[in-house]
DNA sequence: CATAGCCGTGACAACGTTGTCAATTTGTCT
DNA sequence: AGACAAATTGACAACGTTGTCACGGCTATG
């Protein structure tokens, strides 16, 4: 009564019911020229009806490619990275190619081990590559090793004629300040994200660059280091809050320490916006959903990754690398920033 | 001046290097039996100053199997996904597998499509399907005629062969309102989950078990659909407290809409939990970080992942289905949810 | 002391594609 | 019509593994 095992049809079946020869079969799949069209016609229909799908591993195998493209991120917040591989799954898919997603573990000599590892063990076509791991140039030596293929979504000053997307987190972080000032904020507490991300320099940058425009002093005490991690942005806003002359608003390198910040802030009975701004960075779900609302910059998460996957599949079609790219990002007024209280 | 390309070594260089046949060099990669001690350490010698790596495609062609596995979902809230796919990720690790995530699009037939046109174009080995693709018997259908070993990482009530993990989501949800009980509450709403999923019922069903052996009388006007996200959550809410005689607590079906009803609480300026206790249900990233912190179920999703990957691979490799299995959950009372307010 | 069986090993044929190159057909230009 | 170029097609050898089967040496058995 078990039905017969389903035989999976190959590229012969389908050559030998249009008549024509594998090698036929094999160049209306890939495209290629030189079919004539009745003939292409013919083996798509046979294709169809057969169900046919060219088998990954020969394909591999003869052609030396996997069709398979690494993505690998360290510890970033879930509601980021979800968008990132959503972003580059889209593109994957448009050319039949598999994303391949890897959780880095360890820093430093052993993350490049655990990454080695994997391209090696996969024979990966392409690699993404998200940061900080973006800015290992370790790690960046050691793919150039390997010959392999990869691009970073990510902001860079690592040199390497390998392309990246990113967007202007400094002049970002510069208009988020002088948003916050116009509100009427002169005190203006700054948390600094981890310090492993090159992103989060420029963003105290931009910060630095706005208070300095409107002739505010920087002052150290208005500015903590942070992780990027919600706890990290709770205490970081605790210390800030207790000291005198607190500040009127606290902008956090990313949303999720901006979430810290607000939960410190119902801790110390401050109520937000009316005693104190919070504005964050990134615009990732946890934006809409803490109370209130937050005030961020919108990152385009998914269209960094989507669009560094593109290129990505650029270069390992043309083999030159194409031209690193900038998007756009726009700031998201929300309900945790009103004019500075009195 | 450019390097030469690091060719890959290959199984017929290792085999050479070590002074045997490549056959002999397969059966210690593959840890097959009768192969002498001492052959086995020189070759294994070799394959580690080669760096030797075999190929996927290669191994995948021959022995009929790619080693890929794929975790297919719908559309969860980013950080219940993001804990799936860490622990299948996890368990998959442990054995070489590689896990190919794929977000389905669409619905009914769409959706099947959709997962067979992965399954054929990939030549998985097998797949883990969660909720509440788990739930459609078309699918489960398709996927025996292809022969194809999966597991369900979610409750369910199709019967199968095939093994699942699961909790028991009826007596959480119970537990959680008999626990809203104890706290005095009586008007207890219920925010239903997303009709497509089977546990939503399940817990629908034990907040009914738990008013009903309290003697409460079990109200529609106490009960609202939800579809799993925060704004359905917040509406929801609403709807419940604008009433006369509304809930003094809310019970939602998931984190994300508890964390609405936060946000409708606070719109309408009830406070939390003064005047309205809320409790969620997952325990995911989001329940730690609203105003006030969440009270909650904690399922443990990274574990039903992982142990739903453990019992494929054991599919995979020993050809019979092992014994589904239930995992554990626990009230986490947090600051939601508080003593009733007369 | 032969004999059957197991252990360790290797030769060689798959596996299902793509790349190369040669053969055949078609089209274009005198 | 004849010659040459271009388009179309096919035969066959890779690609790097695992599966199958055969072989020789060794050990336990009768």
């Amino acid at each position: 009564m078990t039905k017969a095992p389903p035989r999976r049809a190959k590229i012969q079946d389908v050559a030998e019911a249009a008549g024509v020869a594998i090698k036929t079969v094999s160049r209306v799949l890939n495209n290629e020229p030189n079919v004539r069209e009745e003939t292409r016609q013919r083996v798509l229909a046979i294709v169809k009806k057969l169900n046919y799908h060219p088998s990954l591993s020969a394909r591999s195998l003869a052609g030396r490619r996997s069709f398979l493209i690494g993505l690998i991120y360290e510890n970033p917040s879930a509601n980021y990275i979800v968008d990132v591989q959503h972003g580059a799954m889209a593109r994957c898919r448009e050319d039949r190619f598999q994303l391949l997603m890897h959780q880095v573990t360890g820093r430093g000599e052993e993350m490049e081990r655990d990454v080695l590892g994997l391209v090696d063990q996969t024979h990966l076509d392409g690699l993404i590559v998200t940061a900080p791991l973006s800015e290992s140039v370790d790690l960046m030596r050691a793919l150039d090793r390997r010959a392999l293929p990869f691009v970073r979504v990510a902001p860079n000053d690592v040199p390497h004629p390998t392309p990246y997307v990113d967007m202007d987190d400094a002049g970002a972080a510069r208009e988020m300040t002088e948003y916050l000032i116009g509100l009427g904020h002169r005190r203006i507490g700054f948390i600094v994200g981890h310090p492993d991300h090159f992103a989060s320099g420029q963003r105290l940058v931009g910060y630095k660059a706005a208070l300095a425009a409107h002739g505010i002093e920087f002052r150290d005490r208005y500015v903590r280091q942070g992780y990027f991690v919600f706890e990290s942005g709770m205490e970081a806003a605790k210390e800030l809050l207790i000291q005198p002359d607190p500040p009127t608003a606290i902008f956090a390198s990313n949303d999720d320490m901006a979430a810290g910040v607000l939960m410190a802030a119902h801790e110390l009975g401050l109520t937000v916006p009316e005693r104190l701004s919070v504005a964050g960075f990134d615009d990732t779900y946890i934006a809409k959903t803490v109370w209130p609302r937050l005030t961020t910059v919108h990152q385009p998460t998914y269209d960094l990754a989507y669009t560094a996957t593109n290129l990505l599949l650029q270069m390992l079609q043309t083999g030159t690398a194409p031209q690193s790219m900038r998007l756009g990002y726009r700031l998201v007024c929300r309900a945790s920033t009103a004019v500075v209280h009195k």
